[in-house]
DNA sequence: AGCGCTTGACTACGGCCGTAAACGATGTGA
DNA sequence: TCACATCGTTTACGGCCGTAGTCAAGCGCT
């Protein structure tokens, strides 16, 4: 094993790259400059400095096609929202996850079809 | 109304310095300096110089105490924590609190007491 | 062979962040 | 009154971020 290079940050701009790399990839660059959300209205140049800089934190990989490379996520969207949540709910909810939930509630942003679906997801998981 | 400055963001070493006016307040600088997080590990400028931004930022307030001030929070914890969450849930989850429990869930980072603490949590809800 | 287009690399630059020292005003004890 | 401690304010500085322009190398046509 070993090889396993520290996870570095990626920067909020950064994660709408990833965004789009793992919905579809690999991806050259200019695919990912047009897929990217348009309200970022990024040019070529910063989709391009924003793969480079992914590609320095080991976040993408790439392999050469030709003369240009495709790019892939080189982190699963699974571990990124892994540890985004995790980072949230230990810097404002001790932690634990029912404070969330219960944050959440008496802000009245669960609605009662989200309690339902919550609960059946909670009783699928208790057997 | 109105005189609603639009809330400003919050940087990661301000919120430290929020937690402990949130705790407590009014407070001195000093005091701040002495309660909050040790493991950051600050000099008392550094503290110093995060008040005073999250003066310019009206994320605190402060009142004149002879010749210092005493500091207290301008926002509510409670907004800021679900300011935070939303980002959050709005990033990564399209918004649904659902898919965050699901994906916990997933990772085992519930346990059978929490589930029981949701479950409860939304019964209640629920009446 | 020469020219332009595509593409990644390098450079830039203002802004915010983290961290902190220097400065200046004011109060205080001797 | 005079040095000293205490505060808040200002300035600093390296780093990352967002955004983008420029450069150099190579490919495809003509």
């Amino acid at each position: 094993m070993a090889e396993n290079a520290k996870p570095e940050r990626i920067s909020e701009a950064e994660h709408a790259v990833m965004e789009v790399l793992w919905q579809d990839s690999p991806l050259t660059a200019q695919d990912v400059a047009e897929r990217v959300d348009p309200d970022r209205a990024w040019t070529a140049a910063t989709v391009k400095t924003l793969l480079g800089r992914l590609l320095t934190k080991r976040a993408v990989a790439h392999e050469v096609d030709g003369r240009r490379y495709l790019y892939r996520p080189a982190v699963a969207r699974e571990e990124y929202v892994a540890g985004e949540s995790r980072r949230l709910i230990d810097r404002l909810f001790g932690g634990k996850l029912t404070p969330l939930v219960a944050h959440l509630a008496e802000r009245d942003e669960i609605s009662a079809a989200d309690i339902a679906e919550i609960e059946a997801l909670l009783k699928a998981l208790k057997q």
